[in-house]
DNA sequence: GACATTTTTTGCCATATGGCAAAAAGCATA
DNA sequence: TATGCTTTTTGCCATATGGCAAAAAATGTC
């Protein structure tokens, strides 16, 4: 679980002892491929930290068609983005993924504990945020192919990993066009 | 200065003396059209709200255009999003402004002295870049003619007061794909 | 390995959007 | 009102992307 810690020193400093406490409220979980981690309508108040693998958030437009908003990547935290009740997104495993779970009551007492948790975690909230952001502001002034090279490298490793239908929805574009645009490139 | 706080206390409670506070803390300042609030490449730190108006966010991409990446409205705070030193991209005045302004001296004082303060801030900001990614989203997996149309809705006086070009770049068309559709529509 | 199922690619053609330059309209100032 | 400047619209044509259905490839299961 070193990862989590590194990962949180980046944004502040924690002690040996909220280290412990950290560590002691997670509960490792695998998540198969597909699988949801969060459904929209259902209550979702408890966070995860991705040791391993890509979720996806996504939904549904106007004309039905599954959008996906963006990726999660691998050492980064899932939380419901509006801190609300309720969610009205699906979070779904893109890979199978090896996550650490944090229950909203373990939460809770981690905030009311370590006197910078919520400082830290609003860092790492507004970098998360900006990120995606950024990405999706760019998706919108490049064309298709520039879009789909950036994905490429932005995410490396996923493009095989994962089906084209979520890369495309997540550009902007059928999947047929993206399977075009894979083949001018080759 | 109502609005202000009117605003801040949807997002938690304030006292008198805290809101006496605040806004001590504040300067108003008109911003006419066009002018800039913040410069990339400059420093930051300082912090708005907007009583009137309509700012920009907006960069240059790698071709050289400029883009507009979001609008900040009426009631909304405007600040560094990256919480950095200096800022990558310019805030632009779209409408002319009228501004309260926090210096970040100032600021840092209300988050000593005002316990929740931080606390209500992030709140504000989560849900502010929250609906900014909304909105940006489904920009990219709608067609034009539907581009437009929600950005009518979103922003319904804002289109007969600032220039076709800014819009079109937000939205991701050309000014004159924008100036077809808007034929189109009539 | 053979089969069923899912995912990806392809062909054909329709449509949407872009690029560029000129015209038109709008706006400020004298 | 005339003038110059900026913004918006338009025409013409090129190109990019979409829609749909079938084919091909990849994947999982027995």
């Amino acid at each position: 679980m070193e990862q989590l810690i590194d990962y949180i020193l980046q944004f502040g400093t924690l002690n040996k002892n909220q280290i412990e406490l950290v560590l002691d409220k997670t509960t490792i979980t695998d998540l198969p491929k597909d699988a949801y981690f969060a459904e929209a309508g259902k209550s979702f108040k408890h966070r995860g930290f991705i040791l391993e693998g890509v979720l996806r958030i996504c939904y549904y437009n106007n004309q039905g068609e599954e959008i996906t908003k963006y990726f999660i990547e691998e050492n980064h935290f899932i939380a419901n983005p509006y801190d609300e009740e309720h969610i009205s997104e699906y979070i779904q495993a893109a890979t199978d993924c090896k996550l650490l779970i944090f229950s909203s009551k373990d939460w809770k007492e981690l905030s009311d504990t370590i006197i910078d948790w919520e400082s830290i975690i609003n860092k790492i909230y507004r970098k998360a945020m900006m990120e995606k952001m950024d990405r999706r502001s760019s998706l919108v002034s490049e064309d298709a192919t520039t879009r789909y090279l950036s994905f490429l490298e932005k995410f490396p490793t996923l493009i095989n990993r994962i089906p084209l239908s979520y890369v495309a929805s997540y550009l902007g574009m059928t999947q047929s066009s993206l399977s075009r645009i894979r083949k001018n490139i080759r």
